[in-house]
DNA sequence: TCATATTCGTGAAAAATATCACGTTATTCT
DNA sequence: AGAATAACGTGATATTTTTCACGAATATGA
């Protein structure tokens, strides 16, 4: 194991940072449904699917501490992580295509619990610029460099089809964007220093399908 | 290391497995927009962030081979991830909830390449049903029992709200639905047997916050 | 044809991650 | 108050995954 800790920022190994999203967002859940304080790291395993052991083994790398036979305080931990990924500090996003996906997105209600904020959707189809989505106006493509200035945007939403999204892409880091948010299924080509999150939704049947084909193969 | 060969079933490691889902994706697209033949790990790595020696080392558990100074043989190496995958064999979905989010999956094309068939779209709302998605009408909750008999579904993808998705998750669970696709942000509660794959987008914006903020620790 | 330059294939070593085991601590009950 | 019990914290161990290093194979060009 080979942590480091610079300028006071904990480092944790990436299989722990990954599962400290989920923490968070069970969190979350469990703070606005119930009104509980404590949890344990029994609740928490069974919840996500992975076993007590991690759980508190990942909580180790925090601050916070969990008392035997109660568990862990709620708004301490939530607390706690709420710091680590900055949910304080919002971060403007866009959003490229207004298709059903970029709408979804422009709709979506949970931004706001991570620390986002989507202050524009864009489109190039003439019959789309200037409808609604929600609060937005759909704007033209030449507007991005505008926005992006003013709102000193670093995260772009790709909601486009597969053809046009190296295309986008590419305009968008021509404008300064430093993240690129995937949602098409096309594999972009970047500058290294941009970060690419993929969210291609494929993947997930893909899984989903090994794992049927496979429990059907056991019960045989 | 410790793999099994069970009834011919090559046992991956996880993490290699989770590539092949990549590698696929990539080898569909450049079959579809190149009319290339071979392919070089260097090549694959670069476009997928990751060294040329994990490709070859992920490779090794398939039977293809590649040929030194030339590269994979496309078609092989496709051929056998799509057997893989079992993207010939037709797997049927639906879809609950007709939402933006559900209408875009309800139009997305890409299904076919990777072995599944969305079958129909649920709503609860007397005003959405009935309406057009695409091809597909819009259908009452009512008639799931019916549709996932008559297309022998055992896959859901879940886009209703936050709110809903426990509910509709335990209704299609009693129906015999196999494995939820949950593209709500709800983390579901559903007995082991049952398979879900989450796909809350808000992990990957997470990710990306935290990239960009070490960045800018790391220039600072 | 032979030398040279690449690129593949893959054991071996290193690194990362998960699991185990058990001492510690807080609560509950008598 | 003291004993019993349940759950946390974490070093040690086991497992998984990645990286390294180098021999083998293939194309290219003299």
């Amino acid at each position: 194991m080979k942590l480091e800790e610079r300028k006071g920022i904990l480092k944790f190994p990436k299989a722990t940072f990954e599962r400290l999203k989920l923490y968070h967002a069970l969190l979350t859940q469990i703070r606005l449904e119930e009104k509980r304080e404590y949890i344990l790291s029994e609740e928490i395993a069974e919840a996500l699917r992975i076993t007590p052991e991690q759980v508190r083994k990942d909580f180790s790398f925090l601050e916070t501490n969990g008392k035997p036979k109660v568990g862990y305080y709620i708004p301490e931990l939530l607390g706690e992580l709420d710091e680590l990924f900055g949910t304080k500090e919002r971060e403007n996003i866009i959003i490229v295509g207004a298709g059903h996906l970029g709408k979804a997105l422009a709709n979506y209600k949970g931004f706001k619990d991570i620390g986002a904020q989507v202050v524009a959707i864009f489109d190039n189809d003439p019959e789309k610029i200037g409808q609604m989505v929600g609060e937005f106006m759909i704007l033209p493509l030449k507007d991005l460099p505008r926005v992006i200035r003013r709102f000193k945007v670093k995260i772009a939403a790709i909601c486009v089809p597969e053809k046009a999204a190296q295309e986008v892409a590419d305009l968008l880091v021509g404008y300064g964007i430093k993240a690129i948010w995937n949602f098409s299924t096309k594999i972009l080509d970047l500058p290294d220093d941009i970060i690419i999150q993929n969210e291609d939704i494929t993947r997930g049947l893909l899984g989903i399908k090994h794992m049927l084909a496979e429990r059907a193969n056991i019960e045989r």
